[in-house]
DNA sequence: CTTTCACGCAACTGGTTGGTTGCACATCAC
DNA sequence: GTGATGTGCAACCAACCAGTTGCGTGAAAG
């Protein structure tokens, strides 16, 4: 279970910018989109097409327009993956604390983890 | 704040296979890495270079050789910005759910967040 | 029926990128 | 000093990607 597809839809800051402006300001066409962004719509469609791929974002075609719903779904996929390797991390932490001092078995303090 | 250059550095599969190694694995150099993977040394060095940019790991040159570590800030970072995006669409469902049924105010059930 | 609007598809372009090879430099071992 | 080992830098290549323009199509509006 490896999301680097949902990364790679997340990297571009356009298309990141895509995605929060449909969870914050709600289910959008790409038309819509395109009127306050400084690219065409064709290009907004693309991104659109990258983030229903990735699962990010749904599709709702509704007469002649399409209108685009945000989908948090894969986010928390990704959570969960982070969550994973930092657990993995910490145990690697442990075992070397455990190995360094024989007493206490303190890790040592650890920054950026709630 | 949007770590869309973490996302980047964590799009591509082989830099993701990287990263998860320092995690689980340990400190390694380029070389050591490189001996168990299907690219060159210098592929693997680039991936690296990628990774430090994004704060993602560190180089702990030691002699002739550098030993890189695993860093977990920025992926604490990364996943703050998901539940902050998640929390938004979060409120936008309430509002939604409050204008539709004036009593009750239950929000529709949502899978994927813990 | 004609016009307008929203969308999709195709082709093209400039820029980025993952990967390679080749070489030069510094460090450790002898 | 000489040779082996580990890095870094530069050039190059193929593939991919974000963005554009142009055109065709199908649904609403008149």
């Amino acid at each position: 279970m490896v999301p680097s597809e949902v990364f790679a839809a997340l990297a571009d800051p356009t298309r990141l910018e895509v995605l929060t402006r449909l969870a914050s300001g709600g289910p959008a066409t790409a038309t819509e989109l395109s009127a306050s962004m400084p690219i065409t719509r064709q290009a907004v469609a693309k991104h659109l097409a990258a983030l229903d791929a990735a699962g990010l974002v749904e599709r709702h075609p509704a007469g002649r327009e399409v209108r685009y719903t945000f989908e948090p779904g894969p986010l928390g996929d990704l959570v969960k993956w982070v969550e994973n390797v930092g657990d993995t991390w910490d145990r690697r932490l442990e075992r070397l604390g455990r190995t360094f001092s024989t007493r206490g078995g303190g890790s040592p303090a650890r920054a950026g983890r709630r």
